[in-house]
DNA sequence: TTAATCTTTCCAGTAACTGGAAGGTCAAGG
DNA sequence: CCTTGACCTTCCAGTTACTGGAAAGATTAA
């Protein structure tokens, strides 16, 4: 698969897929003879966990760890476990802190009738 | 309020508050005699909705439109309603990808058994 | 075979902070 | 009143994670 296949299926930008290569933090299978970068099945589930997990603030560095937890072959269970439970605990967060946004986001829908006058009675809140 | 507790109460470094003042993105409520910027109860309110909307990813100019939804006083209901709808419809595709996330890791979690042998089931999933 | 559409590297620019210096302010203790 | 320490200010430089564009080679479709 090329760069641009990949990119597409992972939902990143051709650029960021290269820019990963780059830093190491999803290398590609392999080059053809062109030296075309080339991705299979594999590069592509990391791509895409890649890109979920920098879409909900965990840095380059912390994706390197999560996606470090699945192919150190000499990590001990319980220290996978230790990490990915931790990180769980903060996307369990970041879900609460999304409910919030969705919450005071769908309080200006309801609130405003969406005819064509200027008076949601929320308007106080932030203004 | 200063800003060191505005900053606190919002959640956000002092640093950010300051920078959001410079871009205009959320300013102080005014400035005391000595020149410290204060923010009372509304101020700090933007800032948090703003920090939890920076965190999932609206970009700065986003996150002034959507607090522009509670304060142009021009706007029609209608236009209110039409943006934010969009964006809770971009809210809850981000929270099936959180979702998403969660399950990944999760099934890191649950598939370790926590013990020191590195034999985790699902090491061919990424590696 | 030529045009369109990939791909490559490299380098510069951007968004959104972030750290640090140099200096002014304020509240508490001596 | 004076000092000390924790605030605050502006300004400027540095960082992270892309992102755009140039120049040039490869591939595909007509």
């Amino acid at each position: 698969m090329n760069i641009s296949k990949a990119a597409e299926a992972a939902g990143l930008p051709v650029k960021t897929v290269r820019y990963y290569a780059d830093i190491g933090l999803v290398s590609p299978d392999g080059r053809s003879d062109a030296g075309y970068r080339t991705y299979d099945e594999k590069a592509v589930r990391k791509l895409a966990f890649a890109r979920r997990a920098r879409e909900f603030g965990f840095t380059i560095e912390e994706c390197r760890e999560l996606l470090g937890l699945y192919e150190d072959q000499n990590r001990t269970s319980a220290e996978v476990k230790r990490i990915a439970s931790h990180r769980l605990e903060e996307i369990r967060q970041k879900q609460s802190e999304l409910q919030k946004l969705h919450d005071e986001l769908s309080h200006v829908v309801s609130a405003c009738r969406g005819d064509n006058r200027p008076d949601c009675p929320i308007i106080d809140h932030f203004s």
